[in-house]
DNA sequence: GCAAATTAATGATTTATTCAAG
DNA sequence: CTTGAATAAATCATTAATTTGC
């Protein structure tokens, strides 16, 4: 797509310092992933100072939000998790009931850190509910949704 | 409790990279509600990356799902309070409206910088409801940064 | 000091997920 | 099982920094 944007309409849009600041400022002050209304306030604000459109802000967000994550990925990275063992075994059931919690809570480990690789053999883990024969698992036959 | 976990022995389990990663896949290849066996065949894989326990994935697989679930209705619950007209032309090229988002907000987790917010004021909420309004010093001098 | 070449940032598009509805 | 809604990730493309040679 070499659009030969001949015309002077920059082909891309360029935040001013202004509008820079301002977004970054809404980012810092939580500003995710604003909703249209939102953006549409934004857009209309940052006007102000310069041309701007709602898209440039969705974007923005998105790419900011996204780089952000990125650089913290990279950075966090460079830790080795490998702590070795800990023996002792938490206050959950051991490897033969845990099977039967009715309610796991929703709080626990964050699968925060992700790694990098790309190479994983999976079995054929067929979660038809039925390929696979549960041993010992008592009742609560957790049925999916 | 009566344990002292000294420090060192993470208290609770620690996915490595490579674990978390077969995790996902898994989970992206359908895994949901692994069963016994299924959970069995996962930890003995996966122990081949790092110590690791039956309930472990038996727990990432249930906090896992709740918090996709959770962030999706996030999403679309925030979507619900104003979504009257708002039309997704977010990615496309067109310029028109472009879509409704759920809230600001974040789960990524940037570092910090939380805590005590400032008064930013994010432009008072005028032009509420449709000044929707692009233009203003055309040729912005881009320079930021 | 400047201009071409190279590299780094970052705006804009495309693609792949997710869960929920029908 | 298929489709809808809405990203976020991955990728492309263009602008700005910088490096280098003169």
């Amino acid at each position: 797509m070499s659009q030969t944007w001949s015309r002077s309409s920059s082909a891309r849009w360029c935040p001013t310092p202004e509008q820079l600041m301002i977004l970054e400022e809404m980012y810092r002050n939580g500003a995710r992933t604003p909703n249209a209304g939102q953006i549409q306030q934004m857009t209309a604000h940052l006007s102000r100072f310069g041309r701007i459109e709602g898209k440039n802000v969705f974007y923005w967000f998105q790419n900011h939000k996204a780089r952000e994550r990125q650089r913290l990925r990279r950075r966090l990275i460079g830790r080795h998790y490998q702590l070795l063992y800990s023996a002792p075994p938490p206050p959950p059931p051991q490897e033969a009931e845990w099977m039967a919690m009715p309610e796991a809570d929703d709080e626990s480990s964050p699968p925060a850190c992700h790694g990098s690789l790309r190479t994983l053999e999976l079995f054929p883990t067929t979660s038809t509910g039925g390929g696979l024969k549960d041993e010992s698992t008592p009742s609560s036959s957790c049925s999916a949704n």
